[in-house]
DNA sequence: CTGAAAGCGCTTACAG
DNA sequence: CTGAAAGCGCTTACAG
């Protein structure tokens, strides 16, 4: 054995040379058996790993990621945290990435093409092993960032045909159809699309259900029910009162997204307005809480846990560089009927 | 002017080499310039905030990390994110301490002791630049690894007497005692707490309820409603249509969390039972939609915005180095009386 | 299979 | 007020 003595560190840190002194090797070998490089002989392997152990020994990652240029963070830019299906997303990437040695950074852009540059331009510098970022709609910039950097991404939520991107998602828009074709077909005809919000697939829905009721004859703009402010129950509650008051007729609504599903509902209860009968009512994502509403939510079941598995999935082979079977995956969507619709 | 010509770096990565060589500047000038370091004369600080921003610039947070000992990270710690309450906590956070330049790494514990441990180790191997932890409650070994790791931590949630530790939050008995006294206030006498989770803080609700009944002579253990499991809104309606089938005479219940009181009031709902008339529920914490429910919700509004703001805004000073007036907080709480109480 | 050298991109003392 | 040297704790080629 040849090593080389190694100046003690003024830090006071447990450092990898404190492991190898321990374990009688060089600094390196030591490096190689604790991230599992195969070429170092077992016997040394263990013998790291029970030094390292015993010490209590971390790796610094700020270490790491600067002699290596990558580091083990997976960054996942998701536009709101107040909305329980993307904290869904969240936990089902991390318990796909956390056993495969990588830590999640989430970044949250509100919804905002700027707050994403700015997100992307400061957690790019981290040299992430990986990105996670929503849907397709961003700046230029941001594209030219993400590309650039040359770290994998996976896009959630959405598909897409470009076999240069990588997406787990499904067609919003068709969801967007296929429950406004059972609205049609449970005999309602004047169907309010009620949505708040209005990010980009919420427009997708919304194109979803203009091509069903158009082709049902049915289609009429002042049934587009549209509000830019966040998606809250209290407000899908106002737009049921205040819209269902100027327009009497209207037999069905679908709310862009359970919460303001719920509201509304929770409104047409107090007010008196009975649901389905009058009014029925069908919302989108099945979030907690639909199916405890009275009456039960019909709505669309989208499934993020299996978004969130699947996303991670792919990222982690594009991070071992192996090549990918597809690079969209659809993972579809369900129609839940309950009672409301 | 004195400059070492600096090699050309390998990486093509854009470094504070190539910002002081187009500033015309040493690199350790360039670097104190941006860090906004006095002693560097004003013409040569605005020179450099030039350089950078003509070539894009970002610092990289690893060398950063390595040669300071520091990071602009901030941990928080958290049992859940899908817990609203916790989100609105982590909004307020990172307002507050985005503009002072830091980023928020959030780590979440799912209320299990071991799990926390495990952030810890490895957050800290990240040499963050201060800690937000939840609550008092933790294993021995996670106090020594926040106590020696020297990061200024604020504990939220929670008072404390011990001047030794930083905190911001509330008497959660208090909170209990008080919506129990409201209760026994409006006459009601049979007043169950149904809880689930269990977690530290739950049970000092528990507590409160627990004193408030026995000082009114009412206390009944059979009254106490506790389920280990996680909160929801199905676990609410369970406990009301199960227990309240067991104990037809009460006439109140205390839910320890909304979300378990929005169901519990939707089960009222569907059962047909009158709320409040034949059973006043109460709830905790005035989570997103409390106010919408039907009828509204009479809850404990929880001050998480202000639990957030307060908490950064001390560890902004601790990172400092500031001497603190008070080292604990208490923001106090709320009784919002609405028609279901 | 194992090791010595060099370097990742910064900042911290130490000089002047 | 400004700079050259040394070093933070790792890993990447390069040898053997």
């Amino acid at each position: 054995m040849n090593i080389t003595p190694r100046k003690s560190r003024s830090s006071g840190r447990l450092t990898l040379d404190d492991v190898a002194l321990s374990a009688g090797v060089s600094r390196i070998t030591a490096s190689r058996a604790l991230r599992g490089e195969r070429s170092v002989a077992p016997e040394l392997v263990a013998r790291v790993a029970e030094a390292a152990a015993a010490l209590g020994y971390v790796p610094d990652p700020a270490a790491r990621a600067l002699a290596s240029a990558r580091s083990h963070t997976v960054v996942v830019l998701i536009p709101l945290l107040s909305n329980n299906l993307f904290v869904d997303l969240l936990e089902a990437v991390h318990r796909a990435l956390h056993p495969a040695g990588y830590q999640i950074l989430i970044g949250v852009t509100h919804y905002q093409a700027q707050e994403e540059e700015e997100l992307l331009t400061s957690y790019l510098a981290h040299r992430p092993a990986g990105l996670l970022v929503t849907g397709f709609d961003r700046t230029p910039r941001c594209r030219e960032l993400i590309a650039r950097s040359g770290v994998p991404c996976v896009h959630l939520m959405e598909t897409s045909q470009d076999p240069a991107v990588h997406c787990v998602g499904f067609s919003q828009a068709d969801a967007g159809r296929a429950m406004t074709a059972h609205l049609l077909n449970t005999g309602r005809r004047r169907i309010a699309f009620a949505a708040a919000q209005l990010d980009p697939r919420v427009m997708q829905r919304l194109a979803g259900y203009r091509q069903a009721m158009q082709a049902a004859g049915c289609h009429d703009p002042a049934l587009e029910w549209l509000s830019p402010e966040p998606s809250s129950m209290a407000l899908g509650g106002q737009l049921l009162e205040s819209r269902l008051a100027s327009h009497p007729d209207v037999d069905a609504i679908f709310f862009c997204n359970d919460d303001l599903a719920q509201g509304g509902l929770l409104a047409a209860l107090r007010l008196g307005i009975p649901v389905p009968q009058q009014v029925a009512i069908a919302g989108f994502n099945d979030l907690a809480g639909s199916d405890q509403m009275w009456p039960p939510l019909t709505t669309i079941r989208t499934p993020r846990v299996e978004i969130g598995e699947s996303a991670a999935a792919m990222l982690l082979a594009l991070m071992r560089g192996e090549a990918l079977e597809r690079s969209c995956v659809n993972v579809g969507w369900e129609l839940v009927r309950r009672l409301s619709a």
